[in-house]
DNA sequence: CTACTTTGTTCAGATGCGGCACAAAGTGAG
DNA sequence: CTCACTTTGTGCCGCATCTGAACAAAGTAG
């Protein structure tokens, strides 16, 4: 009995509601056995059984009978339920300053193959996201798996619903171009199947953290970070990206952080953006940037290994003040229950957890017990596993519909 | 055929799931005939008529045969929905600087019986709140309505999950104290139906205008007032209340909006809530606060009487700077698609709209297509209508089991 | 080996909703 | 006034999805 491979199911169409919640739960990773998916889904024992087997039916999830992880020692064990690592991918790419990386990625936020990436990245977004998109697409052929869609995540805030980058700072491309339409097009011109999205580079960080990272479970997850010039912020709402109504919330860089800095092009003074960034970080301890490597390189080595330093030491200080006080702002707009740090910011923790801790304590308006937990960021590649996430979003919200074409 | 009330119902039971939905848009008066009720709902004619049919039934609203609005001229004219004006109340109280407020509130918002207010505020949360929901029971009575539940306006932030009041400024009532359950308790104690809700005050109004006033069907909705001391913000985002993980969200009175500005105790300078309130109009404008009247009053009548004096122009448009450059940093972070403005700064929107949209234009990151719409509040005492919201969200939420017991 | 606990499965219902056919109530053309 | 046309309301059937209860399975504790 209970044969596995047998498929025994009785009415082969069970459970359609619960379908796509239930599928989260494996897909995050909270919901090791079918005991605990019924209680997380909070139906009955049937329905999250036959949610399971329709599942496993549809090649998604696999369920192992060796007995999985969190229950008690009394009772039947529960049987392990886990992603089917021989289940669909998404293509998931990212532009950064420094090139563009390409991916597949499997549910629960595996990378399944990596492409070579790239050095520079030219002034044509169609050219690169061309490129990326070939690259993929061999990927895809080498493995044979089926593709549920793409994502591309940008350094830009892109417009909704227009799908337009802008402000791609740190990369050459013009303002306001359309890489939503460019990457689809690509992506339709590859024989790619399912649909294409793009995203915001922190944004996807901050999806893909929250779903896989040091963001899960937390209901409003803030993440902030650094990378090249200027800052960059997203926030997870009840596990959905908050993007604004036209795909501009978060654009933090320009909250005051310092009444005496020095002077922004939005108009403003002492804006995070030009106070909490790697250039800022550099300047601040006294050096000239090289052209040769990425600014967040730069200051990341001297972070590291001059530490001891006193101007590196000073301008360290510096740069957790200003940030903290971003972060204290940002803590007084938005309530989170979790900050997660990226970039440059991220190795600012590490260096004095407690000063920053302090700062945004002292200068948000309540202690809220001891203050908000900010967290370094925990995953690699958390913006190409995040553009995945907005590909497999379709599935999980109906996984029948998505994989019927 | 079709007769009125001889309830010929079929099977009695039908509908459950989209009851919610349907309520909550008859409450918002977005669906005036059962046409546009199926149309918002998504669902068949049938599905919609036997919705219509279990919400009456209820005695929540009422089905008119005569022509409601909205089709065209063609076809059979649909029937109009509307709340039923003799259906269940919420009790509505409001604490604020000037005394309280007591009303009972029907579906739709609309203000059935108010109590007479009261003129001063005791420091005593629980001789306040008793007071107030002594007249609301007195009301009760005196109406022999049905009672869903009871809400409660503060102006303070209110903790979550505690429900302590953390900064009730302009009452002297001690900070921390359990006001949620102080006025769950009296409202339990007075024998009136129904779970008790408490809230900020300027939420609550933000809450309100969404529903029935200025702010409906936006997607993300901004409000922004002062009454007295102090900035006050709240955020309704797809329908809900934001206030963050712990109750804090939208305290936005310490964005930075004047690096020169007047020292703050929070510990930074040139705050919102020092620059942008009522005693910082009274003090640009070079006037001398008295205590016989409200702040905002005095600040009211200062903009309105003396418009032409130089100095309260100088200070309106000083004002009006600080106001727009809080709500640039707003919108950067929350990017909302409409803002609304209450108490003074309703005022000032009102003295020179094309400043304020071109400040708020101008140092936000993008026009996004001519600047976000900025509108004054339309409902009065929406603080009020706000806190009956609270009581009447479990009816909205689940009709049949609100009202079950 | 025997209780006991917890998990998985089967089956019969309950229920909410879609689809369809038909009736009802208006408009406009002739 | 009549007839075609459009749109709305309702009864009925079926289907999909979930619950509840009974039973079987798989482990632990004694």
């Amino acid at each position: 009995m209970n044969g596995k491979g047998t498929t025994t199911r009785t009415r082969l169409e069970r459970g359609r509601g619960a379908l796509g919640p239930a599928l989260e739960l494996v897909h995050t990773g909270r919901a090791p056995t079918r005991a605990v998916l019924t209680a997380e889904l909070g139906v009955t024992r049937a329905t999250a059984g036959a949610v399971a087997a329709e599942l496993e039916a549809l090649g998604l999830i696999t369920v192992d009978s060796r007995p999985g992880a969190g229950a008690g020692s009394q009772g039947r064990p529960s049987h392990r339920l886990s992603v089917d690592d021989q289940g669909p991918v998404a293509l998931a790419a990212q532009v950064h300053a420094d090139g563009y990386r390409v991916a597949l990625v499997g549910l629960g936020g595996q990378l399944v193959a990596t492409a070579p990436g790239c050095g520079t990245v030219p002034a044509d977004p169609a050219q690169v996201l061309g490129e990326a998109v070939e690259a993929g697409a061999a990927l895809l052929r080498a493995t044979e798996r089926r593709c549920v869609g793409a994502g591309l995540a940008v350094p830009s805030a892109v417009a909704e619903p227009e799908g337009t980058a802008l402000n791609p700072l740190h990369i050459a491309w013009p303002v306001g171009a359309p890489v939503r339409d460019i990457f689809a097009e690509r992506v339709r011109a590859a024989g790619i199947e399912g649909p294409a999205f793009t995203g915001n580079d922190v944004n996807l960080a901050a999806l893909a953290e929250h779903r896989h990272g040091a963001g899960r479970g937390a209901q409003h997850l803030l993440c902030v970070a650094t990378g090249h010039r200027g800052v960059g912020g997203a926030l997870v709402l009840d596990g959905r990206l908050h993007t604004g109504s036209s795909g501009l919330a978060l654009e933090v860089g320009h909250l005051t952080v310092n009444p005496e800095g020095r002077p922004c092009h939005c108009g403003g003074k002492g804006c995070l953006d030009v106070e909490a960034d790697p250039l800022a970080f550099l300047t601040a301890a006294g050096r000239d940037p090289g052209p040769e490597v990425s600014l967040l390189q730069q200051a990341r080595d001297l972070l590291r290994t001059e530490a001891a330093d006193p101007a590196v030491r000073r301008a360290t200080e510096e740069l957790i003040d200003r940030l903290g006080l971003g972060l204290a702002g940002l803590v007084n707009i938005l309530n989170p229950d979790r900050i997660i740090l990226g970039g440059l910011h991220r190795e600012l923790l590490d260096a004095d957890p407690e000063r920053l801790h302090a700062v945004v304590a002292d200068r948000s308006l309540w202690g809220q017990g001891g203050g908000v937990p900010i967290l370094p960021c925990t995953l690699d590649h958390n913006s190409l596993v995040g553009a995945a996430e907005l590909a497999w979003q379709p599935v999980l919200d109906d996984p029948l519909g998505a994989l019927a074409r």
